[in-house]
DNA sequence: CGAATTTGACCAGCGC
DNA sequence: GCGCTGGTCAAATTCG
C-alpha cells in the first residue's frame, strides 16, 4: 500500500517537458540534466533557482525530465519523526515550516545519521525529491560519485530499484533509482538528504572538467537552498492538490508552454 | 590491489 | 503474531 501510494504520486505528477535539444530532434549531444531541469539557463527563474544538488547526466541523450517533490503521505509520516512531517499551508504562510526544516537540518549536521535511529527509535527521513527522466539508462550521471549499496525488486514492477549513497566522506546523501512500471522509458531518481560538499566531484573517466559548475550550487548554502526549494515545491504541490490536479512544471523556454497544471 | 558492484540475509514498520 | 515490504548491511565477486 505504501508503495502504491507513492507510485501514484509519481503518476499524478508525471508530465515531461521537452528539452530544446529534443525538440530539435537531436539526441546525440551530451545535454546535461541541469539543462533539462532548466538550472543553467534558469538561474533567474524562481522555481529552479534553488534546485537541490545538481543532477546533470551527460551519458545519455535524455529526452526530457522534470522534478517533483515527494509529498509526505500519511504512510511516510508514520515512519518519520514528527519534526519531519510536511508542514501545512498555514505553516508555510507563517514561516514555521522553515524553522522546522532548519531544525531538522541542524540536527543532521550535529549527528550525521545512517538514516535509522538506534534500535527502538523511529527512523529519521530527510526531505526527498524525485526527478523523472525519460532516459535509456538507469543511473544518470549527475556529477557526484555514488556507491551502490543495494538493489531490490519492486512490487508490481519488473524493474528493480537500486540504492545509492554519495561516496564523499561525511556526506550521507542517498538516492534511489527505479524505472516506472507503466513506462519503462521513465527513470525515477529520488534524492534524499543534502550534500555536505559544494563541488560535485568529477566521475572517473568522464570528461566533465569542461563543464562549469552549476551556479546555484555555489550561490548559497546547501541548507538555505534546500529550505527554499521545499517551500516552493510544497506550496505548488499543495495548491495543485487542493484543486485535484497534478503538478506540472515546464520550462519557460517556450512561452506557450509555461508553467501550469494538468488534470488527472 | 583498492574501489565499486552484486546479492542474499537481515531488520524495522505496517496491515491484517 | 505473522507475513509483506522497504531499506540496509556485508561478504563475495568483479572491475579498472
Amino acid at each position: 500500500m505504501k508503495t502504491e501510494t507513492r507510485s501514484e504520486e509519481f503518476e499524478l505528477s508525471g508530465f515531461f517537458s521537452r528539452s530544446p535539444l529534443d525538440r530539435a530532434g537531436n539526441g546525440s549531444s551530451s545535454l546535461g540534466f541541469m539543462d533539462l531541469l532548466g538550472v543553467q539557463d534558469l538561474t533567474s527563474h524562481s522555481l529552479f533557482d534553488d534546485m537541490p544538488p545538481p543532477p546533470m547526466p551527460v551519458i545519455l541523450p535524455p529526452e526530457s525530465s522534470m522534478v517533483v517533490n515527494l509529498p509526505v503521505t500519511p504512510n511516510e509520516s508514520s515512519v518519520s519523526s514528527s519534526s519531519t512531517e510536511a508542514p501545512n499551508e498555514q505553516d508555510l504562510a507563517n514561516g514555521s515550516a522553515a524553522s522546522d526544516v532548519d531544525t531538522e537540518l541542524d540536527k543532521e549536521k550535529k549527528e550525521p545519521s545512517k538514516g535509522w535511529e538506534k534500535k527502538g527509535q523511529k527512523r529519521k527521513r530527510e526531505p526527498r525529491f524525485a526527478f523523472l527522466t525519460k532516459s535509456g539508462v538507469d543511473h544518470l550521471e549527475d556529477g557526484y560519485r555514488w556507491r551502490k549499496y543495494g538493489q531490490k525488486a519492486v512490487k508490481n514492477s519488473p524493474f528493480p530499484r537500486s540504492y545509492y549513497r554519495c561516496t564523499t566522506a561525511m556526506c550521507g546523501v542517498k538516492k534511489r533509482v527505479e524505472r516506472s512500471s507503466k513506462d519503462p522509458t521513465i527513470v525515477v531518481t529520488t534524492y534524499e538528504g543534502q550534500h555536505t560538499h559544494h563541488s560535485p566531484v568529477v566521475p572517473r573517466g568522464s570528461n566533465m572538467m569542461h563543464r562549469a559548475p552549476p551556479t546555484a550550487v555555489h550561490s548559497s548554502s546547501p541548507t538555505c537552498r534546500l529550505r527554499r526549494l521545499i517551500l516552493v515545491s510544497r506550496s505548488i504541490s499543495a495548491k495543485c492538490h487542493q484543486s485535484g490536479i497534478g503538478t506540472l512544471i515546464r520550462r519557460p523556454a517556450v512561452p506557450s508552454e509555461a508553467t501550469g497544471c494538468f488534470r488527472t
